[in-house]
DNA sequence: AAAATTTGTGTAATTTCGACACATTAACAC
DNA sequence: GTGTTAATGTGTCGAAATTACACAAATTTT
């Protein structure tokens, strides 16, 4: 187990120069990668730019860069998607690490994957290089590098949160009806839900707040606009373990 | 957005040489922490060395090592695994990325943490280099490093993932008694279940296999021992969402 | 004005969950 | 070997949650 035969320890053969011990491990370069879903024409979507790689001409790319020396990789995240898209309004998950050693074509990378949740509506896409725009989940078959199993990866993350947690508000509006509400859950979960069942399932959770307003410009008859109560489902967080459908 | 002012690009903008853009990224050198739970005496334990770092003198740390290059980490976490326990016949999972820029003493040190459950009956430890030995979960309030905060990360995810899948089993001797089952589920939960309840659920479940013998040396009325039925939960294991309790 | 579409609501049957008590078995102490 | 002790093994009943299911009301379109 003494494979740092130049590191020196001391009487009781412990290692005194920790700075020289991490000196000889290999080193390797880093990224964060960025999952970012939203909800739109009832479908999930995600949020994809242009790889600029040769090799992946055409292919098409997480929001992902290096990590920066002595950069937390959360910080990394929200550098990345600031830098990316201009947002700095959302909150970002760790999800998992990816090493396959061939994983990047310029060598070794290993890359941290992170996901977050974001209403289309409100984040109007700014900056709009390397042809970042909205791609429906379901449509994307080929990506650069191994983003699409890390988007997999993290699309089963979501599947699994957003039955834990409320986490489906974050892709809504402010404010929308319980038929999108509904919608959103159909469309990640892959399932049909009883319209009552679900309706009665989240007026027990008592988390939503009826606005007073209704759909505008809907071919029909206009549902209730509702508000997520965010003060409320803060409060009783610890109690959240899941929401079954 | 053009950070790497010296690669070259092609005609349409794309990079050619993506060995050279990934020579630009900062190094980090990654390690691999493995936090293995084990059960006895009716409490969780979690295998330790004793930090071989004289700033740590005196401190317990996780199992971990560096990353050779090129290594998958999961690779790295079962040869570090072996080496620091000679076990080679327990699955790993990736739990978390950690990567906070002063957690290692010696610089910049990016870990990723797996957890592992076993059976401490069935693997004795032939390596006991580093005074590996096993510690109750519950006793554990100083660490090197940031693996106090490490292990309590592996700790809800278990406590998570218990719910999820009947992973107890794999803590437990071949066979076991309902009764160290409950125990196990109580210690790692942190909760008392009804007997009778529990007893009803996991008959419901029928993952239990009566093996006709019966505990042996204990020092009351000895209990039924059961086998945990691999085959049947690996054939139906994407039905599993929760075991609520 | 009629048709089409979607909202909004309640109940009954079924299933699951949670609380709860007592007889049985074996070891141990005497 | 008898009594004591400690744990096993088992069933029911009420409460709560889940599921299945139908019709009237509101609005737009034709």
């Amino acid at each position: 187990m003494k494979r740092e035969p130049d590191i020196h320890r001391n009487a009781v053969g412990l290692i005194k120069d920790v700075v020289k011990l991490v000196g000889t491990y290999p080193r390797v370069p880093i990224t964060v990668d960025c999952v970012i879903f939203g909800f739109d024409e009832n479908q999930l979507k995600v949020l994809l730019i242009r790889s600029d790689l040769a090799v992946y001409e055409d292919k098409w790319s997480l929001l992902g860069d290096f990590a920066e020396d002595n950069e937390e990789l959360d910080d990394a995240a929200y550098r990345i998607l600031k830098h990316r898209t201009g947002m700095d309004d959302v909150y970002l998950d760790q999800v998992r690490t990816f090493s396959r050693p061939n994983r990047h074509p310029g060598g070794r990378v290993i890359t941290v994957a992170y996901c977050s949740l974001l209403n289309i509506q409100h984040h109007e896409l700014k900056i709009t290089e390397n042809e970042l725009h909205w791609h429906s989940y379901q449509s994307i078959k080929e990506m650069a590098f191994d983003h699409k199993e890390i988007i997999d990866t993290c699309y089963k993350w979501l599947q699994k949160r957003i039955q834990e947690h409320p986490l489906g508000f974050n892709l809504l509006p402010d404010k929308f009806s319980l038929r999108e509400l509904q919608n959103l859950y159909e469309a990640i979960l892959g399932i049909t839900l009883d319209r009552r069942n679900f309706r009665k399932k989240f007026a027990s959770m008592d988390l939503l707040i009826d606005t007073g307003e209704m759909e505008q410009d809907v071919p029909h008859r206009p549902g209730k606009l509702y508000k997520f109560n965010f003060e409320k489902y803060e409060g009783s967080k610890r109690k959240w373990i899941g929401i079954d459908f």
